[in-house]
DNA sequence: AATAAGTCGTGATATTTTTCACATATTCAC
DNA sequence: GTGAATATGTGAAAAATATCACGACTTATT
């Protein structure tokens, strides 16, 4: 599809761009540089001008970027008009937090319904969404491409095979299992307890004193 | 401190090596190759090599790795038996969930405190963490070191800044604010809209044919 | 109109990370 | 013991990512 020849370091750091750039919108900027979206993203100037370039030249020589142009660009080509609707898998702790915060503040992704092996949270709503039984996945999924696992580890394997049998082709897993797929479907981890002990591994291992952010 | 040769990616990967480790050790296995180790935690072979390498040579050839030769001593470099402190500031959706899920399985890190803005919330304690008005930051954060962000975006600023002059030097932000703090405070930003955002145009843009898993 | 200041886009370079591929060592079966 | 199978550790190469630094162009100022 069209160039995949953005790396996907620059593909990952696009979001943050275009939330960024909505903000300056509201705030009624008409321009803004690559330096002054470097100190706000907290990415260099000459990476965010990279990564810009590779969709061709957005900016203008001697004045920067124009705000509504370029917001206007990455709407396109993140798809920003098209909603994508997202299933989730367990309506625990995780899954409820993720419920009842809205995605959908300049997102274009939205959780369409929720599932749980739990008949008491099954019938219900929560955050607007309709929780269904896990058992009726495959009846009620319907043409939902991605979804977000916030179920115990153990139940990973398992719901994952079930997901990818009806279709699904993206997946934000936040148990610490490391899920198997086939080729086609693409699998982002999210593993919080890592990401802590990571953080706590660097603090005491890393002397830091240049600045470098981690992300 | 010790060797700071460890390359960042490597780092990051030590604590999921670690878990498996740990699991492999409680089904009772005593040996382990790196291609075992890869189909499990999906990473490749010969990158576990060059990982474990830099701490020495840990396999023996035409062997592998000894189970719990190699726990124990990612459990020193790990540091996984002195306990980090952290303390949690925002105990709304997420930091509830956050609380109720007790990190200390098979981890180093416990979240010992909250605060929130939120007189109803302080007094309270929730999965066995005392909640404190935010008011009382200064008074009773202690000698904590790292500190999870999931308070609203507007507050990060402010916040970070207590924070960082009682003392923090790690913050992990679950806020899309991209906070500014001095160079010898680590933070780590864990932003769900965006991570939900790049799946999405990843699905949309990349053909993915090969198995292309992405962190 | 000339000058100074600001800023992009990008070739070149540096850095980081991953992967290949194989010499070398060990184990296992018989 | 011997040979086949297995698996490490790593030099070298490749791939991915980040940064430097500057020519070219724009805007603002005097
Ligand atoms: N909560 C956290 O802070 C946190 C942190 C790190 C990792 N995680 C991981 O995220 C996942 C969810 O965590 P949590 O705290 O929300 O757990 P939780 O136990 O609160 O929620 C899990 C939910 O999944 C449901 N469930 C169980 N089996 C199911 C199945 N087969 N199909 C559908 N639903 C099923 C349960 O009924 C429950 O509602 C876990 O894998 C956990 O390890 C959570
Ligand atoms: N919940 C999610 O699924 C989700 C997803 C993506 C990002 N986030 C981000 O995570 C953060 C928290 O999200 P949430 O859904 O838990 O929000 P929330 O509104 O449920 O919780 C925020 C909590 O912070 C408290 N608070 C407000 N100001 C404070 C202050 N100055 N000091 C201390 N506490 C204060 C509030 O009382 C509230 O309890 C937000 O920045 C949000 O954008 C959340």
């Amino acid at each position: 599809m069209e160039q995949n020849k953005i790396p996907q370091a620059t593909a990952k750091r696009l979001p943050l761009y275009y939330r960024f750039l909505n903000n300056l919108q509201m705030q009624g900027k008409t321009r803004v540089s690559s330096k002054e979206l470097s100190e706000a993203v907290k990415v260099d100037s000459a990476t965010i001008r990279r990564d810009f370039s590779y969709f061709g030249a957005l900016g203008k020589k001697g004045y920067g970027y124009n705000v509504e142009y370029l917001l206007g660009f990455f709407r396109k080509t993140l798809d920003q008009d098209e909603l994508t609707d997202v299933a989730l898998i367990g309506v625990g702790n995780l899954g409820t937090a993720f419920l009842n915060y809205n995605f959908t503040k300049n997102n274009n992704t939205k959780i369409v319904l929720a599932f749980d092996a739990d008949p008491n949270k099954a019938g219900k709503e929560i955050g607007g969404v309709p929780v269904y039984h896990i058992d009726d996945l495959e009846e009620k999924l319907g043409n939902v491409k991605v979804a977000i696992l916030t179920i115990p580890a153990t139940e990973a394997d398992r719901i994952t095979e079930r997901l990818v049998s009806k279709g699904i082709k993206g997946i934000l897993n936040f148990t610490p299992a490391r899920i198997s797929v086939p080729d086609d479907v693409r699998v982002h981890h999210i593993d919080l307890a890592i990401e802590l002990q990571a953080l706590v591994y660097f603090l005491k291992h890393y002397p830091l004193d240049t600045k470098e952010e981690v992300l």
